[in-house]
DNA sequence: TACCGCATGTAAACGGTTACATGATTAC
DNA sequence: GTAATCATGTAACCGTTTACATGCGGTA
């Protein structure tokens, strides 16, 4: 089966929050299911098995008195190093969906700068797109399919939502409120 | 890999438009390439390729002068039941984002009342999501870390924008301007 | 000369899902 | 008694991307 490889990244994230099992893993996302594609536990397991094999995560066996016992996975130091080192590097342009909110929701562990440069970095890509899709909605003589048309709006309406999105959430930063709470969170995690 | 998306399907239906290459069939799509993702050349020509061996279409090879030949390909008789079956097969509850977008990329295909199912089942989705979100935005004690929060605000934004595009666009095809080219669009290429 | 756009194609690797197996405990 | 939740794991399969190969014509 290979190497499972930006799921490993992710893993380690939500590890450096609290040691979990691998189902606490799944459990822990379900809430976001329709966002990010919930890994299912064909990946998961074998993605933490290769991630102990590497030394990046530990294990401790609690038996579950009554209950089947469980494997909580640890993040090691070099973990949070590998971590570190994915996390500070940009996404990449044409980077899928998932990979923007993966990052986000590992929000805690960038630095305040790292967050507003994530958000910042995602707010050139939606506004490139906007504009693209802008520019042939307009180059569009009118004849062109119904689905076509629907589709651009849709991408349309989506892409300017999104864009309001990061401007509130970027102005919120540059306020003392939110900023301190970045600080809290990423010192309580993982220093970058 | 994601859920099968089965490009299958969606070229039969690009197909309906017009006799294509499967080169022109990347580039009519590029222009929409944030939203939907397109498919690679090594996934398309085999695709083709399958399609013509079981006879859902039908390829004449055009020796373009100073050009290298193309391949055009047209969808036969039984593509287009194929093709009918699918389309008229509701979305899968859990299914991706690609599977609502390629289906409405082809709403010409759909009848008014298909296209109407349609928006109203990803309606349905996307307001059963929103609710969950906002379930576990109130259920959370403040003490939730940052980067689940802004990420929980991101989906309910989009979410709600999706809504908002949704009904304005169900509300436009209760007027009688847009049906009346539902009906046109769909009887210039495919009666469902 | 070298590279880009056009145009088609193939093989290997990849990153995943599905389906299955196991087994204990609680709830109807 | 049988279904559901908890909990871990494996193997087969699947669709897709990546990387490569080919070749021609225009252009910097």
């Amino acid at each position: 089966m290979a190497k499972p490889a930006s799921i490993r990244h992710f893993i380690l994230g939500l590890l450096t929050q609290e040691p979990m099992s691998g189902y606490d893993i799944k459990r822990s996302l379900n809430s976001l299911n329709w966002l990010i594609e919930v890994p299912s536990f064909g990946s998961l397991y074998p993605a933490l098995h290769t991630l102990l094999e590497d030394g990046l995560v530990t294990v401790e066996v609690v038996p579950g008195q009554d209950r089947p016992p469980r494997k909580i996975y640890s993040i090691t130091e070099a973990g949070r190093q590998v971590l570190q080192a994915w996390m500070q590097q940009p996404v990449a342009p044409n980077a899928s969906l998932k990979a923007f909110l993966m990052r986000l929701i590992l929000a805690g562990h960038l630095s305040g700068d790292g967050l507003r440069a994530h958000l910042e970095g995602r707010r050139a890509q939606v506004a490139a797109q906007q504009l693209a899709l802008e520019q042939t909605a307009t180059s569009m003589n009118g004849s062109t399919n119904l689905g076509e048309r629907l589709t651009l709006g849709y991408g349309l309406a989506l892409a300017t939502a999104e864009l309001n999105w990061l401007d509130d959430t970027l102005g919120q930063l540059a306020q003392p409120s939110l900023s301190a709470e970045v600080a809290r969170s990423s010192s309580a995690a993982l220093v970058v």
